[in-house]
RNA sequence: GGCGACGUGGCCAAGUGGUAAGGCAGGGGUCUGCAAAAUCCUUAUCACCGGUUCGAAUCCGGUCGUCGCCUCCA
């Protein structure tokens, strides 16, 4: 089996073919730092980190640049939305976007994404756009009207290639407010001139100013993956204009191909609708956070394929909170028994479950990245683990241990939802707590043993209260915290 | 108005030609002192209409509806 994944930029599913064997070089437009990031940020983050993760897993040396926008991203106001944040807070830009960067990278922690291996910031490449400007001067694609620089649209012929747009048919209708000294409306601003009250500002050959919102992810790009490369991911409601702007500059700058496959994500949308600051219905990822666990949250991203919408409901993400706990508590009994396990090597038939559980799982993680299916499969292996457990006689030490590691492997490494230790043990400082409940599980099986229900049930719901389950099974108690 | 995506059981959601994965919820059974968990059984013909085909949720055309983008947004 080969990696299969659909590119929009051709509309269709394509096998995946690398430009240097085994090796990925990944850009995924990042954030804008002027506020705390929202489950519309996990979902595309969260998308793109399975993915790296899977090509990772698949043997590719992945090199995943993101970016965090810091400068240049206005509001239809033409207000520098981190100069407005500053101004809001009485701080200086770079303190906003110091503060709200940190605080996405510490978001994107506490969600188990990993890291990219680079995060630049557009603040720190400013020379780069200014010599990618000149670049597109110089061949004729941009012109400077008094200190700022424009694309010239009409210039690209292909403009419009990703997101379907012709460019005549968009100047009707259009809610753009047309500015003076553009040639053309959908022109789009590469360099701007400062006003005064704007103190983000760098020289340049044109004016003390700023670079355009779009020409950093192309610069930085180019910069640290090349000018063409391998997949340009993000999410699709920046399809247009920021994608097509990225095409149109790095391949009227190159002469070349930008990137090869673009993978974009659906939209996330809570209770129906698209988040938005106006409407006041967004639910930061502290949100989600203090209301789910991180694994759970990740569940319900992955529920549905990373291309399609999803709909943010707490129903919703209840019932993937439940399906993720059903993994989890039976890799947690797993874990548990393996300590007091008998002897041996893996069974055949653990073996074989686990050989076909694992293929399959490739198969559909290799089908553009099916995670919704993956899941699935999970699933079907956590049935069949359930039952191995029930069968009374203890599995092999091997046999428990090999679950264990192919769970760790694909829902661990490639998928991020399965934490180390077992359920009983996830609360810090747990040793002494655990030891407690140990010795009430001790009481209370002395009680039962003396048929005294009531104290054994005092003991079982005065834990439940306090967010501990038992569950009696044939071979002991064990315990959850909730 | 233009562009794009989507419309699968009570809810969420896979499935792009051969008679519908998985999760949640519901009903019934097993196990259990009870409970919980687990397990077994059980609930769909895929928005609608027409067409192509031996055969379509899956391809084509149309209708209705939802969402996203076209202006900042992951």
């Amino acid at each position: 089996m080969s990696l299969k994944l659909y590119n929009v930029l051709t509309r269709k599913k394509e096998e995946f073919v690398p430009l240097t064997e085994g090796k990925v070089n990944m850009y995924v437009c990042g954030p804008t730092v002027y506020d705390y990031s929202h489950i519309g940020h996990a979902k595309t983050y969260i998308s793109f980190d399975v993915i790296s993760r899977y090509l990772r897993y698949s043997g590719y040396d992945v090199l995943y640049v993101q970016n965090i926008t810091d400068v240049g991203h206005m509001l239809d106001t033409g207000e520098d939305r981190i100069l407005r944040k500053a101004r809001q807070t009485s701080s200086g830009p770079m303190q906003v976007v110091e503060t709200y960067m940190r605080d996405y990278f510490a978001d994107m922690d506490a969600l188990g994404v990993r890291r990219p291996d680079i995060s630049p910031r557009a603040s720190g490449h400013v020379p780069e756009q200014i010599g990618m400007v000149e670049t597109l001067i110089e061949k004729g694609h941009a012109y400077e009207v008094d200190g700022s620089v424009y694309f010239d649209v009409s210039s690209f012929p292909e403009y419009g290639k990703l997101s379907g747009r012709i460019v005549e048919e968009m100047e009707e209708g259009t809610r753009v407010a047309v500015r003076e000294e553009k040639r053309n409306p959908a022109d789009f601003a590469l360099w701007k001139r400062a006003d005064p009250e704007h103190i983000l500002r760098w020289d340049s050959p044109w004016s003390d100013g700023f670079p355009g919102w779009h020409v950093e992810c192309s610069a930085m790009a180019t910069k640290y993956l090349g000018e063409t490369f391998d997949i340009h991911g993000g999410g699709i409601d920046n399809i247009f204009p920021h994608n097509e702007c990225e095409i149109a500059q790095s391949e009227a700058a190159h002469g070349r191909a930008f990137a090869n496959y673009w993978l974009l994500g659906g939209t996330l949308t809570l209770d129906g609708v698209k988040m938005s600051k106006s409407l006041g219905n967004t639910m930061t990822i502290k949100d989600a956070l203090a209301r789910w666990r991180p694994e759970a949250i990740r569940s319900f991203i992955l529920s549905s394929h990373y291309s399609n919408p999803i709909d943010f409901s707490k129903t919703a993400v209840e019932a993937a909170a439940k399906g993720w706990k059903r993994i989890w508590s039976a890799l947690s009994l797993v874990r548990s028994q393996m300590g007091a396990a008998p002897a041996g090597e893996a069974s055949e038939e653990v073996t074989a479950l686990l050989a076909q559980a694992k293929a399959n799982f490739i198969a559909k993680m290799d089908d553009d990245f099916n995670a919704p299916a993956a899941l699935a499969v999970l699933q079907d292996l956590t049935k069949q683990v359930n039952k191995l457990l029930n069968e009374g006689s203890g599995q092999t030490i091997g046999s428990l241990t090999a679950v264990d590691a192919l769970f760790q492997e694909l829902g661990g490494d490639v998928l991020g939802i399965i934490p180390d230790g077992t359920a009983g043990s996830n609360s810090s400082g747990a040793d002494r707590e655990a030891g407690m409940i140990e010795l009430l599980i001790t009481l209370r099986a002395q009680a039962r043993a003396n048929k005294d229900w009531a104290t054994s049930d005092q003991i079982r719901d005065q834990l439940k209260g306090l967010g501990v389950s038992l569950e009696d099974r044939s071979d002991g108690t064990i315990w959850k915290v909730e």
